[in-house]
DNA sequence: GTCTATATCCAGATAGAC
DNA sequence: GTCTATCTGGATATAGAC
């Protein structure tokens, strides 16, 4: 199997290009992905990539970083909004995770999260778009928790939680090959979420409101 | 500044391109790093590499996750162990792991966890090196935990939150600078440690001990 | 704009002198 | 065992025909 990336008919050139990118950069990194794969994965010519990314490999992770990042939050809040409790929604929003991650043979999980370790002490312009879309994400989640706790900065520290939780639990089940990892990621989140949206005071949520 | 490992005096060629080998990993990854510039910073010829590792890269690459990993987790047990009481060590844990962070300029995190997404996918010896790591990581995090709670399962999914919670707090920090994802994860862990150590019945607990 | 051929460089790996 | 020189391939990037 040579192709990882499968390119879309109907659309143009430049996005096909970026999501053959993104899918590479998403299972095999920013350094290991060459250009050239890039080109044959997505059908088109090798010079088309410096026609549209004339900036080369930097610019078209930068546009991929900040064309996928969004699209994925998207994807994860439209499962968080699928279930109505907040508890029951976390925790299938983990299984969904679980299920998506083993279905695609563990290749597909965090689309950013490997190229953002990979640059982030050796290249400033992709580090702070990584850096941009991680500060949306924790905003954008923020968002959906403020539906259901009152205060801000809970809000803002169980979103946070939840990104870091995903995280991590990416990087583990991908090295096992276990979806066992997100589901316990999952029931960790019910956990922080159930002391934090019974309004119970915790030292978390003390220290969360201390911050500002 | 060329190096970024430096030689150390008195020890063998052999470990010191693990070293060198190990700190180049962990910062910029496994397909960014070259041999060349391991030898560089290791202050061993090129050469050498190839008389200590005949299997090259991977096989290097291997040697420094299976010896770098478990030396980590002897560094977290220690601070760990320095606190008497378990949710000021955890909070402790995480404040010591946001200082060394930041101290290192943001380079010095996880020793495995950028080089375990990059092989995830593409090269299995690497990636089941990255695996056995965690997964001692866990039974190793798991016994700390077993001091506190009598139960085994609550200890497993404890430890293994924990190890998460750290490597998504590592990649939110590195990428965007900052420590405080480190410190929120700090809160987290205590939640979530507060929770399960006063013996509530949560349904983590519950979930986990009917995993088995 | 699309595509091919190529320039330049550096990677991993090896051979062999010492 | 130590070290150097080199092989081969693939990387990014570019030039230029169509």
């Amino acid at each position: 199997m040579k192709q990882t990336g499968a390119a879309v008919a109907g659309t143009d050139t430049r996005t096909r290009i970026r999501e053959a990118a993104t899918a590479l950069f998403r299972r095999e990194g920013y350094a290991a992905t060459g250009l050239k794969r890039i080109a044959a994965d997505s059908g088109a010519p090798f010079g088309s990539i410096y026609h549209f990314f004339p900036g080369g490999k930097q610019q078209l992770a930068e546009d991929a970083v900040r064309t996928s990042g969004p699209e994925y939050m998207r994807l994860v809040i439209g499962v968080l909004e699928s279930v109505p409790d907040p508890l029951e929604s976390l925790e299938n929003a983990f299984e969904v995770a679980a299920r998506d991650l083993e279905a695609s043979g563990y290749a597909d999980a965090c689309p950013i999260a490997t190229l953002a370790l990979e640059v982030a002490s050796s290249n400033e312009a992709l580090r702070l778009a990584t850096a941009e879309v991680f500060d949306q994400w924790v905003e954008t989640g923020a968002d959906w928790f403020a539906g259901w706790t009152g205060d801000r900065d809970v809000a803002l520290w169980l979103s946070r939680s939840m990104i870091m939780i995903l995280e991590g639990a990416f990087v583990l089940s991908r090295a096992t090959r276990d979806p066992e990892p997100l589901r316990a990621a999952g029931r960790s989140m019910v956990e922080l979420a159930r002391g934090a949206l019974v309004g119970r005071s915790t030292s978390a949520s003390r220290s969360s409101r201390e911050e500002h």
